[in-house]
DNA sequence: CTTTATTGACTTTCCAGTCAGTCATCAATA
DNA sequence: TATTGATGACTGACTGGAAAGTCAATAAAG
């Protein structure tokens, strides 16, 4: 009754993670129209017309591939979140950082990015999607932080609307220089991403008094 | 002897700009890859083949269109940037607008930007020459202001390295917003202006003596 | 022997690129 | 002014190859 684990057996059941990682490199490598399906075949290790018993179309397959690689990139934030000690200044600079590593060092988060860039206009449901369960939970997050910085007179009162998305607004141009330039951008990182903190704290911090 | 200037001739003379104007609208709606050059011949008004009378292959009739149109992007910044009288601060705050209308507002500078990040990895020398032609020229603008403010004694003189890079920053967000959301972007673009420039310029200004 | 995950050859559709032919224009001639 | 022939911009049917999607056959596991 009980159905023993045999190779075919477990195959079956790790295929399609074996296939939606090989469809991520394949995509995020020539981008979705110029992608054939043996590419992503080969590089699952098996051939096309295994992927047609897991995805009913190409467009199926990249749209699986997109949700199951966008999931989890703001999973442990609000963990993160609560871990991070002390003003709201410390806070906000910590979760900063922690999007440069998770969202814009990390490769998974910057492909996302450029197939909403790409091929967002193929695929709109996804695009809403991804701004339902990213931007705006993030976005949240970080008005929350800063909010509670105001309330605690630690930023200035008089931010006007729109701050928190040009707070954050450097991340996302890090992530587009490394998707034009790769892996080698000319840019030093290191000095931009603190200069971005140094310059964003200046801007929010209330005079003192 | 004298070829007076008939109708045919005188298509002959338009056609490559009109085929230029038509690839962009096409290769813009649907990306590189997607774009059928029939689709271009028709939006044209003429058919596949004439596109071959004056583009040798679709790869160079892509490369062709991105420099016509990525030409121009900063033709007269130079001389905006002379005409903006005033402070440092207020020169950068004109720029930054000047930035907004010409290449972030304006369809032609995002979708160049598009194709940047899409289809850049088919065409390294083209990734190049908008680094060279275009990012590298608009750095040194922007480096010029903060460095006569810093000079001036207007702005911090202690501003980290890269902060030029993470002022102007925010305008290739709304570049981004606007490529994934088309022209109803979720986002306040006039608040959101107002708030880059009085963040930046709060980030910027040295603080009162 | 049965079940079923996998294959790879096959079909169909699509599209970049070609080229022999068309037709509008012009210039020469009557 | 009308005719004719040369020029060359333009066409659209065609070719070859590539890639999405199918399915009967295979072979591994039980």
């Amino acid at each position: 009754m009980f159905k023993c684990d045999g190779f075919r057996r477990r195959r079956k059941a790790e295929r399609p993670a074996e296939i939606l990682e090989a469809a991520f490199d394949a995509f995020a490598a020539r981008g979705y129209a110029a992608t054939r399906l043996e590419d992503v075949a080969a590089r699952a290790g098996v051939t096309k017309g295994t992927i047609y018993l897991y995805f009913s179309t190409k467009e199926k397959l990249f749209e699986e591939m997109v949700r199951s690689h966008s999931a989890g990139l703001l999973a442990d934030a609000d963990a993160i979140l609560g871990r991070i000690e002390g003003a709201s200044a410390n806070r906000l600079r910590g979760f900063l950082r922690f999007l440069y590593g998770r969202c814009v060092t990390d490769r998974r988060g910057r492909e996302i990015l450029r197939f909403m860039i790409a091929d967002g206009k193929s695929f709109p449901h996804l695009v809403a999607e991804h701004y339902r369960d990213f931007v705006l939970p993030l976005l949240g997050m970080v008005s929350g932080l800063v909010d509670q910085g105001v309330a605690a007179g630690e930023f200035r009162a008089d931010l006007p609307r729109e701050t928190v998305r040009v707070v954050i607004a450097p991340t996302l141009f890090l992530s587009v220089i490394r998707l034009i330039f790769g892996d080698a951008p000319p840019v030093d990182e290191e000095a931009y991403v603190d200069a971005h903190i140094e310059l964003a704290m200046t801007g929010l911090l209330a005079a003192p008094t």
